[in-house]
RNA sequence: CGGGGCGUAGCUCAGCCUGGCUAGAGCGCUACGUUCGGGACGUAGAGGUCGCACGUUCAAAUCGUGUCGCCCCGACCA
């Protein structure tokens, strides 16, 4: 058998690691249509668990949840100049309403519509327009809404997760009085994300302003968490945009304010998507396959009964039942514990691989030898696969959570010391040269300025500003191009 | 959309250059037996319009043209 249940490694080939990562998980595999994907039940379940614990922290800040068109009329995308510019080339536009049975037996779209539907690449303006309507006195404002959705944007180069031409996210869009109030809902949700990626996903980030090339099409502002990949790549996780009057003006959206002066709204939107599922795999998959945050993870913990013979088996699987039950009343991050047994009747070793490949936290075997003993043996994902611990059967429920927490906060600080360990500071222009001279090079903190010249620099690198952090003090300097001063380093490095 | 590579069983591929019997292997799958606390072994079996279309030919997986799809490198992007 080979070292490894994934092949190849990391080492040798990372793309196509994470594609047999993502297959060897059962997560997701391509499908007949050109750059979409199929998320299978496991990978669609994770995007569940991500869902509930997002949609909880909308709620509890405040937003309610609606649905939009699918559809936006091509003249909406057309309003806001930088908008158009933005999406133009990525979108699929829907010209008819019909299909007729040609003589040849084959089908000819026909019936054109009159103004040409565009399925959205996000929903700015259809959103903007039911907001123009909803909103005429200070008093309907703030707007919180999110919708959860598909968005399809015609991506040339596809990569399962990361970028598909159709894909799931949320996007919130608000609508505010004044600047002041819609400044603090961008970073609200800004952080709302940051906190869900290093609490829930156990994946540290960068958050902060991205620079002017960098931005959402329409934006004043658009800030974003930064991830760093095992491949010391950037992955942007999650943005949140500051749109200030500016779809606002293109779609009229105006409020009389407590003076009676009619006035633009403040708006922003912020998003996140599947693309966060290929961010879990990156960080903290190994090469036995995909490694899950307890919080996330569709279940916490496999019962895997091993039995010879049909009386052996009759015990092991109501030990098993007994087990399940008392382990479920058990709570870890507020909910219960998510356990299931699989009972399947086929090889042990098989079934074990399995629920390593898939990222299963915790595998909890019993057989005849732990019924005699009265223990269950147990194994961590986070640990060596053949790594087992006897734990007593009383002791498990009150063990496993303590469990999923060591590994929830194990895969946290595991990725955090690799993200320090491939970050540098630097401090000419020379140095980030250097320094990326080197294809998996990670992070580099480096004043730039936030100005076009900066891309002659950092274009033949295929290096890009990821955003400048917030966190931390001030720390003034000259941009390693220009010798223009700035208040505080950026981030730089290659990205997904 | 530009450059390169590849489409043969569910997966990985051989066969193609030099056209010719019934198209192969490993893994996987099904059944039975021996096994089973660490990715088992034996026996038997199922599974392929050789991506698709047109052409050349007595004859095409094999040659030609077109087309579709996938992968890698660029441009674009969450």
């Amino acid at each position: 058998m080979p070292a490894h249940a994934i092949s190849p490694t990391r080492a040798e080939d990372y793309p196509e690691w994470y594609q047999q990562v993502v297959r060897a998980a059962d997560l997701a595999e391509p499908s007949p249509v050109r750059g979409c994907m199929v998320i299978k039940p496991h990978g669609y379940a994770i995007w569940e668990r991500m869902q509930a614990i997002l949609d909880r922290a909308f709620k509890a800040t405040g937003h309610v949840n609606a649905y939009f068109p699918l559809f936006i009329p091509l003249s909406y995308l057309e309003q806001e100049a930088k908008h158009v510019e933005g999406f133009a080339k990525e979108c699929a536009v829907v010209t008819h309403h019909r299909l007729e049975l040609g003589p040849d037996g084959k089908l000819v779209p026909t019936g054109k519509l009159e103004e040409p539907l565009v399925v959205r690449p996000t929903s700015e303006t259809i959103i903007g327009a039911m907001y123009a309507k909803w909103v005429q006195s200070w008093r309907d404002l703030p707007l919180l809404v999110n919708q959860w959705a598909n968005v399809v944007r015609w991506e040339m180069r596809p990569r399962v997760f990361l970028r598909t031409a159709e894909f799931l996210w949320q996007e919130g869009h608000t609508a505010h009085a004044t600047r002041e109030e819609a400044v603090e809902e961008t970073l609200r949700m800004l952080d709302v994300y940051a906190t869900f990626a290093e609490q829930d996903l156990a994946m540290p980030v960068i958050r902060g302003p991205k620079p002017a090339g960098e931005r959402f099409p329409g934006a004043v502002d658009t800030y974003s968490i930064e991830a760093m990949m095992q491949d010391g790549k950037a992955l942007q996780a999650g943005t949140s945009h500051f749109l200030g009057q500016n779809f606002a003006r293109a779609q009229n959206i105006r409020f009389a304010n407590s003076a009676g002066v009619e006035e633009f709204c403040w708006t922003t939107s912020w998003g996140v998507s599947t693309r966060l599922i290929g961010a879990v795999i990156m960080t903290h998959s190994d090469d036995d396959g995909l490694v899950l945050p307890p919080r996330i993870a569709p279940h916490h913990a496999v019962l895997l009964p091993i039995a010879r013979s049909d009386e052996e088996r009759g015990a092991v699987l109501a030990a098993c039942r007994s087990l399940e039950e008392g382990l479920a009343r058990a709570s870890f991050a507020g909910e219960a514990v998510r356990v299931k047994t699989d009972a399947r009747d086929i090889r042990g070793g098989d079934k074990v691989w399995q629920h390593v490949k898939q990222g299963v936290p915790v595998r909890i075997e019993i057989g005849p030898r732990d019924l005699a003993a009265g223990t269950a043996s147990v194994s961590r994902r986070d640990r060596g696969p053949k790594e087992r611990e006897a734990i007593p059967l009383g002791a498990l429920a009150a063990r496993l959570p303590d469990i999923l927490e060591d590994q929830q906060a194990g895969l946290l600080s595991r990725a955090a010391a690799f993200r320090e360990a491939r970050s540098v500071r630097l401090g000419t222009a020379r140095e980030v040269e250097d320094h990326f001279a080197d294809p998996a090079a990670g992070f580099a903190h480096v004043h730039v300025a936030d100005e076009p010249a900066i891309a002659a620099m950092l274009d033949p690198l295929k290096v890009t500003v990821r955003c400048i952090p917030m966190e931390g003090p001030d720390e003034p300097g000259t941009c390693v191009v220009t010798g223009a001063p700035v208040t505080r380093r950026s981030v730089l490095a290659r990205a997904y």
